[in-house]
Order: C-alpha cells, then structure tokens, then sequence
DNA sequence: TTAAGTGCAAAATCTTTGCAAATGT
DNA sequence: ACATTTGCAAAGATTTTGCACTTAA
C-alpha cells in the first residue's frame, strides 16, 4: 500500500466513525470507488464496477446510510437516476453544502461537483422561502468534446 | 361549457395536432390536468387524480409521447420522481425553453416554474461545453409557508 | 380504411423489508 | 458480549413490452 493510499484509507475511517458508522472493508471500498472519478456515481455504476464484491442490498444501505449521515449527498442525473459524490468537509448533518453548481454531461451523463464556479444569488418572489439552490449545467463534458 | 373552457379545449386541440398526436379524450384530460395546478404534476399524483378514468400504462404512454413531442418538459422532485409542466409556447421539439427557475417546495413536494425570475450567467470552465442551464430552488412554497 | 391509441396481462427493473449469520468495537 | 452490518430470499413498487381491441382522421 503506497503511503497515499494508507493516508486516504486512514482519512476513510475517521470519517465513518466520526459520523458513528462502523469501519467495514465495504464502506471503504464504496468510499474508494466515489473518490475515484471525479464525478458523482449512481447506483447503477457502482454496482456494475463493485457488484460482484458488494450485494445489491449492502450496496442500497451503505448509501443510504451515508446519505442519512451526511457524508455523500445525492445529485440526479438527467434520466433522474440518483448519483452520489463525497460531500466536502464543512457539509454537517443537516447541513449540506452542496451550493455548488453540478455539470451533467449530456452524452455520458457523468456529473461533476464544480466547487470553483461562483454561485449566482437569485432573486425570488417573495411567497418563496428559500432554503437551498440547486444549479445544474448540461452540456458536453471534457471527456466527451474530445471525441465529438 | 364555459367560454374559457371551450377556449382551452380548442388550444389543446391544436397543440396535439400540431405535434402530430391524434386528439384524444385521455390527452385532453391529462393536459387539463397539467395547467390545473400552477406547479409540475408526477405520474403518481396525475395517476391518483385520473387513475381511475384511465390506464396506468396508457398514462405512462401519454406522457411519454408529449415528452417526445416537447409539448411538456420533465422536472425531477426532490425524491428524484419525474413531474411534468406544460412547455411555453417557445418549445420546439428538440428545443425546449425550460431554461427557468423551478422551485421545489421540501413540504409538499411540489414543482413550480418561476418563469418571471431572471436567469443567471454562469462562467463555466472551458472544457465544459454548456448546452442548457437547470437552476433548481428548494425551499418553501407560498401554501406551507401559511400553515408554519 | 388504416394508422395510432388503448387496456389488459405479463415481464422486467428498481427498491425495500425481514431475518439469521457474520463482523466490528 | 453486543449492537451493527451483511447476504439471501422475498415482497413491493415502478416502468416497460406484447398483443388484441378500439378509435380518430
């Protein structure tokens, strides 16, 4: 195990059992696999790359259990499949810090979490209240340009 | 019949027919159905209201059909289920002007289009390619605000 | 008349639940 | 040791498909 590994798995464990879930071989393999890419995973991807190590079953109740704890938050992909990305450290409990603007890309459907891109303020009328915005790009990915 | 009534029905004649759909007495229901509320409507609520006039599969069907045709345009809730909100006339089939604010109420779930509000300017990365904008508010709506 | 739309039954997916065995702390 | 987590089987929910009957144009 080379030494970023170890220090990665190490951050893993701290994370689930600051969130009060117990460390287990799955949980740190999903929590592997959704740092992996650099866009959000579904349900659908996870189980075809890890399907055959993980149940269908554990694979639903470890993310739900992340979702409920606030470690992943949950984006929908343009078919409104649910796609799950590791949430940033200041995300608490109920308090997900999921502000940033989510990229979908239209031919491979991956979305990216964009951290760096300004989040515009929206004026809304004022029957609304607002508690979050939820901004989503569709378009064409950098991997996909390349083979247009 | 009223006036407005026979007026509404006559424009709903016309969209069918304009996109190549025959005129139906279960269309022309479930398109009433859409402009009814002023927020998208899911499968299941339409199915609730109009389940029992018609078949779930036939329902399924309409709504596939004036998704393809861009006569409504689909909205995922919070929950990830499709809801369905009648295009402005600026819809083409392959062009839809959906680029609005939709406001997703986190009590009941409903999915308005705040066509008024003004739509932001987003600087993406260039190697992204945008093709269209989603800009999705939670929150809540003018009736659970009332009963807070 | 005839192509499109509909209903019913059945299949295919997707997601959840219950419970006994295995595992982490 | 004990509460959690996991796998398997099964139930439940959602969505799609095939085919014969009906209807709009």
């Amino acid at each position: 195990m080379t030494e970023q590994k170890k220090e990665k798995s190490r951050d893993f464990n701290q994370l689930l059992r600051d969130n009060g879930l117990k460390v287990t071989p799955h949980r740190l393999r999903v929590l592997d696999e959704l740092t992996h890419k650099n866009a959000a995973v579904s349900q659908p991807d996870l189980e075809k790359t890890i399907g055959a190590e993980i149940d269908r079953v554990t694979l639903y109740r470890i993310l739900s259990s992340f979702e409920d704890q606030g470690i992943v938050h949950k984006i929908f992909d343009l078919q409104g499949t649910a796609t799950y990305a590791i949430c940033n450290s200041d995300c608490r409990k109920d308090h997900h810090q999921d502000q940033h603007v989510h990229f979908i890309c239209s031919v491979c459907n991956s979305v990216y979490c964009l951290d760096e891109v300004p989040f515009p303020y929206i004026p809304l009328p004022k029957n609304f209240t607002l508690h979050a915005l939820a901004l989503n790009a569709v378009g064409l990915c950098e991997n996909c340009q390349k083979e247009e």
